[in-house]
DNA sequence: CGAGGGCTATTACTTAAGGGATAGCCAGCC
DNA sequence: GGCTGGCTATCCCTTAAGTAATAGCCCTCG
């Protein structure tokens, strides 16, 4: 779809975070490169999102720590919304479960704000083609959390569910019973069963007790 | 059927309140309601514990105040005999004390009398659902409370498990079934399931899975 | 327009989970 | 020695969970 090439047209990025001073680092920085363009900028995550959907950037660098939305329901919101385009992590977090929360939730990327410039806009470069870019600092962490999945064969993944099966699953993982799901969302107990049914198949889980585990570290939950 | 309310078993309640003017306001305010059906009423509170445990409501409207058995001594009674569904205190009483008390014995909520008939049902219908309700006057309280909280009873514990309690938890946050855990500690399903009963009592959650959420959470798990 | 996907619902069935009760065995403790 | 608490086990019973198949309704996309 777009240039994988990037001598022609220029690639270009939108910056969501709530620091207007690093903003105008990044700002700054991209202006130096005539490959990388950005075609937008804001600290407010709905906006931010808004803006996505409007703009849809070749890339969005997104800020994990927000207040209102935090970035990885605004990553969860961007997919939902069907962006297609990169999306890359942008934060001080190197929390093991940060990381791996966000990739799990499709992002493209997961770079760190003390990173040097000069390594900023190779990344981004390399994200913007189409390439997974980890800061370096954290390649051993993730390979402490790939060691800590020996039991997960087949990576469960929320976007293959259905809205309304993600919204079960919220409900599952905070310990309520199909009755009571049934009863908040306003449906039929059967009908609940039919939603976990589905979503178990899909994330290749065995059954309600694992899903609500794995929502809860995932982050899915809230 | 109707298409908005598709789920046609409304919650059950019941009310025990020795002021029979009260009660009648009660009924009256909830047979507006198709959603909420009282299914049991008294004012005396040894009958209304086990009309309780007879009937099992979804939830019980419980007087704090009453002659005999005062409505804090019902509530230990009602979660001492196994009562699983939610129980709501309902009083004039806004003295802090009797507001921690009443939680810390497992109150799903804490409504002061002189609430709004609309706010009422409201309150109700989200508590039916499993939502823990307190009157909005109370929440200043509330926060006071936590901040002086020094010991907390019935706030879930791991040291109140034996080791094979955690054990058996521990096993249960990863998704294993009864028998999966069997398998693993060699023991038969039916002691693990024991196991289980014993741990869900001493935590005061209702199934597994809420077992299994607390216990990622709080870090219990791996 | 037809096809497909998402959400809802229903019936029928099997298995898992949970509660109550009781009991044997073994350790540590007064 | 008796008592208590922890671990094991079993029987019985009810409810919750999960599977399978089918189907209607609505919306979107080609």
């Amino acid at each position: 779809m777009t240039l994988t090439n990037a001598n022609d047209t220029p690639a270009s990025l939108m910056i969501i975070d709530d620091h207007p001073l690093l903003r105008r680092g990044v700002i700054q920085l991209l202006e130096l490169e005539d490959d990388l363009e950005l075609v937008g900028e804001t600290g407010d995550p709905e906006e931010g999102i808004a803006l996505a959907l409007k703009l849809e950037p070749d890339l969005v660098l997104l800020d994990l720590n927000m207040p209102g939305i935090n970035g990885l329901e605004a990553l969860r919101r961007l997919r939902e919304a069907n962006y297609s385009g990169r999306v890359v992590m942008f934060t001080v977090s190197d929390h093991e479960d940060d990381v791996v929360a966000a990739l799990h939730n499709g992002a493209d990327g997961y770079l760190l704000k003390d990173m040097e410039p000069e390594d900023m806009v190779r990344q981004l470069r390399q994200a913007a083609l189409g390439r997974m870019v980890i800061s370096e600092s954290l390649t051993a962490l993730l390979a402490e959390a790939l060691r800590n999945q020996r039991n997960a064969p087949t990576t469960p993944d929320v976007h293959s569910l259905t809205q309304r099966e993600r919204e079960i699953l919220q409900q599952l993982a905070g310990g309520l019973s199909n009755k009571l799901i049934a009863r908040k969302l306003d449906i039929t107990e059967g009908t609940v069963k039919v939603h976990v049914k589905h979503l178990l198949k899909k994330l290749n889980l065995r059954s309600r007790v694992e899903a609500a585990v794995w929502a809860v570290q995932a982050g899915i939950d809230h």
